[in-house]
DNA sequence: TTTAAATGTTTAACATATTTAACAGTGTTA
DNA sequence: TAACACTGTTAAATATGTTAAACATTTAAA
């Protein structure tokens, strides 16, 4: 996960943040309550600031650490998907379909997903560093998440950590649709 | 979103997370090239480790700095809403119910939306550090996103940058529904 | 017990980050 | 033009992080 976790300048990262807030560098300094030369040497990459300062710089914004680090830069495409257009990951008795071609360096994947009567996401349940949630649109599905299961149908949700073990299942005789979103894209 | 913003425990979770890889903090040191001191001071909170050194300290087990501060060590809890659980936001001709009541803390904001006829976000764009994305369950929503224009159908789709200036309508007759996903939450 | 190899911690010397205060440049107003 | 308010940058002083080397403790083996 994680885009751009090597390479990039945090100088830079921070400048074009500031920017786009539209702060001096004085005015950030002011809201965060340290000098303004700070900011001029991290933006030029003349110091490696400690963690508590950069904490105090982003506090100005405000921004956490964790979105810093997990921000994304670049810019972007294509905004609007026909329904066809949305891409088939899985396919078969379950089927994701994704908003988006490539989520490689972004923050959030969306899937419209179908899973036909019985489909389940097996006995070994899933697990991976993120955050998840849908909302079932028709039919009915078994979530389940650690020791906690539960049936939902429309119009109920679900919100858990990913990191806990989690299945999937439609126990009922017709299709159940669910919008899902996870942070960071898993797959 | 990102979690633990603010109170975290840097030492705590750099010292856990050692543990969980079984590393002794010489190893560790040896594995990022630095000294073993610096790992025991870091873990006491004794000093607040420069961003560089942080990253090579990371670099041992290998983990990002985006990866590190988007942990979450921190246990969860309601994991299933019924659908009167959802927590209306606007309420009116735009109606937000999102899925959690309070995602302080939290990395993705789900909400089902519904938008009454002629409903409008307004003329004054919105705009907010994040990304988001949704799909159409039912009726026509037109989606504006910067010098971009559309009305989607059901099953159809969007994704951007909310730094984007962006607006939500209803141009049509009968109510339109939407489950849409932003990251991080936006309000 | 003794020895050796681990473990985490501490201290003094050193390197680096941070602040304060000044500098140089820009655009605006009188 | 001068005077001002703003911009980003820089130099020297100070505060803080980092290292190398030593300390203290535990575990295992002889």
């Amino acid at each position: 996960m994680a885009a751009l976790t090597d390479d990039f300048d945090l100088g830079q990262r921070l400048r074009a943040l500031r920017e786009l807030h539209g702060l001096s560098q004085r005015e950030l300094a002011k809201r965060a309550g340290v000098s303004n030369a700070v900011i001029s040497l991290i933006e030029q990459n003349r110091n490696s600031p400690s963690v508590g300062m950069l904490k105090k710089v982003l506090a100005g914004f405000p921004l956490s650490l964790a979105d810093f680090f997990a921000l994304d830069l670049a810019p972007r495409e294509q905004v609007f998907y026909r329904a066809e257009e949305l891409t088939e990951i899985a396919g078969g008795k379950i089927s994701y379909r994704q908003v988006g071609l490539d989520l490689s360096g972004r923050g959030l994947q969306i899937l419209h997903e179908r899973y036909a009567p019985g489909a389940d996401t097996g006995e070994t349940m899933l697990r991976h560093e993120a955050e998840e949630g849908g909302v079932v649109i028709s039919g009915r599905l078994e979530v389940t998440v650690g020791d906690q299961r539960q049936v939902l149908g429309p119009g109920e949700a679900f919100y858990f950590d990913s990191r806990l073990p989690h299945r999937f299942r439609n126990p009922g005789e017709e299709p159940a649709v669910v919008v899902t979103a996870c942070t960071p894209p898993s797959f």
